[in-house]
DNA sequence: GTCTATAGGTCGATAGAC
DNA sequence: GTCTATCGACCTATAGAC
């Protein structure tokens, strides 16, 4: 065979989806939620138009996998590994804090996330990626508290769901403040100020106090 | 004269720019951010797309234009009236649960700015606009909670700006996340926990503490 | 590559408010 | 009369279709 002839690029289905997927990224990123095609992602991988459909069947399920592997990948980076099992309210700083630097080490990816889902919801057939993906993602926060409650034996003094979805609220609500005011110096002080919404939440704490002396 | 003849429509500039930002609200709303064009919110005011210019002298001024004036009809709405001058925690509160009401009222409007302010942060030209806008709106907060201050003579034991930009991140936070899952059910309770972040911040109060009785 | 559509922005002139 | 809001034509750059 000519070492030169264009052999085909044989992947597991697996694999092609995370390289289409990193191509759909790439092309947000350059050129806007609007410029997002199967066509362009398939451009961008350097494979038939074709293998999108076949990989994703859809431009929903699409935009949808785009946004749950960086959902996804942002949860593993921030609540996984050394947090500390006996302090909720500090697990959750951490989290926070974690999140933060992932945001900076990842701007890209999450303004691409951010610009994508406001781009969806407005969008008939893709308000569904949008919406679900923010429901797995608030599933998946309140599933990680449940494993800690199941680890611990402790449980929270407010609805697991509703401070799930405080939490993904809190860390939403500071990447977009972020990613427009770029304000590094602000960032940890912000941090503090909302993780102090999920301090004194476990339950025996009677709830938080502010003493008035 | 032909009473049919297009009769010009004068307008004073002030008003003419709230019309033409009600068009450009519409088109956004009606076709997405990537359809918001200078000759587009033209035609859907009934004016030469030269006007648009006229009234705003550029693109970027005239999506700040529209980011600035629901953002400060959000905050007149919200901050206004009747808070409770003697309990910052308390104010804050209200105001959060305001904000959920004009939120559902208002939801469009929402969605539009939010589509648009992401998509602004993704085009070069029009970054500067999502982040003058953020900032503007932080510096108003801020100045609400100076004006508190000054009525009071009370103080935060947290600087002034990093409250102000806390407060900003859970209103964008609650409003992306209320967007993207509407649920209804849980958006109170939701805004109870992030106002609890805002809880035992006056200075004299020595900060939140919570009993581990 | 060409061709077309559309974008943002500018110019000189004019209609109407004052 | 002056001043301001308006208009249609125009320029240039760019993105997409072909």
């Amino acid at each position: 065979m000519n070492p030169e002839s264009p052999t085909r690029d044989y992947l597991p289905l697996e694999e092609r989806r995370e390289r289409l997927l990193d191509a759909a990224l790439a092309v947000v990123a350059d050129a806007g939620a609007s410029a997002l095609s199967l066509r362009r992602v398939a451009e961008r991988a350097g494979v038939a138009h074709r293998v999108v459909t076949y990989a994703f069947g859809s431009k929903q399920a699409l935009v949808e996998a785009v946004l749950h592997r960086a959902s996804q990948r942002a949860l593993d980076a921030v609540w996984t590994g050394d947090l500390p099992l006996d302090d909720f309210a500090e697990a959750v700083r951490l989290s926070l804090h974690g999140l933060a630097r992932d945001l900076r080490r990842h701007e890209s990816e999450y303004r691409v996330v951010s610009e994508l889902t406001a781009s969806a919801r407005a969008h008939p057939d893709l308000r569904g990626a949008a919406q679900s993906e923010i429901a797995a993602s608030v599933r998946a926060i309140a599933a990680s508290i449940e494993r800690w409650s199941a680890a611990t034996g402790r449980t929270l003094n407010t609805p697991t769901p509703v401070v799930a979805a405080a939490l993904r609220a809190s860390v939403d609500g500071l990447v977009e403040w972020w990613l427009s005011s770029r304000d590094d110096r602000a960032l940890d002080d912000v941090v503090e100020v909302l993780a102090f919404a999920f301090a004194g939440r476990e339950a025996g704490q009677g709830g938080v106090h502010h003493s008035t002396s």
